[in-house]
DNA sequence: TCCGTTTTGTTGAAATTTCAACACACTTTA
DNA sequence: TAAAGTGTGTTGAAATTTCAACAAAACGGA
């Protein structure tokens, strides 16, 4: 466990505890390790929602299949960052997502209910996780509203654009990588693949930006 | 304040407190009312988010305008929900949507700093408002991944059907009324009005659906 | 009831997306 | 190094959406 405290110090859900008390309530919560190799799904469309996920190490992609085959990307995690915390609060009996990883990655698992209801030793600290698990939550809608405001737009390359300017003001710099290939890209900005390089292609000719697999660089 | 005690009693930031606890919290939490006429705007794009929004009566949607004046609906709440919880929780320098009254409501306001530091007087319920708080927010975030399943169908009938049978679900009946008219739920699904009415035209005669302006049947 | 306003339905043309199929570049593995 | 597999770009046809404009229906006062 203590291999990972420098991830965990780095996650929103332990800010403002000292490695002493992270450690501690991870005895408290109970927290558990996977690892899963790539493609491998860490948890299932359809399951009851009970744990929160953390990325120790590794990435892993919220995915959406409908029933014609579609897959649908949410967002994609990076290490220290928390999935299915929204589903695992209220209790869902059968989860709207899969989480799949996307490369070898290393999980934690905490029983969410764990964090809602403090643990017998009434450890000092509790109430910081419940205040950051708050402030992940609210991160995430406003991470949803943005991915919205993504798909909402009503051509290919209005989506491409929008997506690509949030990068750039996350990066702070025009020139990023971005955690897809051009299918995932496609699936994420729910739109056809063919079409979306045919885009990137045009938007090259108009020197609107420079592009080289994952790399970008808007112009 | 005493007026709306039953609005409140239903309002899932107060779930599991007395009548006297909300009473007495509510002074504690300086809330404050204010009334809007239809289509005022309660709070705006791009100014601070500090307020939690509580639809005492009436019913509010909230939108987004992009550059080029397309409307997009996130959503519409009625009597009793809550609204900017999560922008507020995040203490967000610029909203990014707006909150209209969609007839004549009352709104409280709730500071949210108010909720997320103790009061001095140390109200020994305040910490069923955190965890209410952190259930609301969950719950948003479940609502938005409905809406992002809705528009990332790739046409509008499958975008209308998708909302329609999560209407019908709700309800627990496949006969019922949606919050919006035509341009609004067009405004909602992402999509053309004038398209969606020829779907649902369409829907019609295939003896999909029958419907009357708001009012929507399953078949 | 009448009139003005709002909402909804309809249509055809233009723009865009999806779909399927294939070529090419790049990686990985045998 | 060859072969297989993966990722990306390209294309044209079919399907769908958007756009603009107008007609019809429903609604809300006066």
């Amino acid at each position: 466990m203590r291999k990972f405290l420098n991830v965990l110090k780095k996650c929103p859900l332990f800010f403002d505890l000292s490695d002493n008390n992270i450690i501690t309530m991870l005895e408290c919560l109970e927290a558990k390790t996977d690892i899963f190799d790539k493609n491998y799904t860490i948890l299932s469309e359809g399951t009851p929602a009970k744990y929160i996920g953390i990325v120790l190490s590794g990435s892993v992609q919220i995915t959406r299949t409908d029933y014609y085959g579609n897959r649908s990307i949410l967002g994609n995690l990076c290490e220290g960052e928390l999935f299915s915390e929204a589903f695992a609060c209220v209790q869902m009996t059968s989860m709207p997502v899969s989480a799949i990883a996307n490369e070898r990655s290393k999980i934690m698992f905490i029983d969410c209910s764990h964090i809602l209801h403090t643990c017998q030793k009434d450890c000092p600290h509790h109430q910081q996780l419940v205040y950051n698990l708050m402030k992940v939550l609210a991160l995430k809608t406003v991470m949803f509203q943005q991915k919205i405001e993504i798909i909402s737009k009503r051509t290919t390359r209005e989506k491409l654009l929008t997506y690509l300017t949030i990068c750039a003001k996350k990066n702070n710099k025009n020139s990023f990588k971005i955690p897809f290939n051009r299918q995932e890209l496609a699936d994420y900005l729910e739109v056809d693949r063919s079409g979306l390089s045919a885009e990137i292609s045009k938007l090259r000719k108009e020197n609107i930006l420079e592009c080289k697999r994952n790399y970008f660089k808007l112009l």
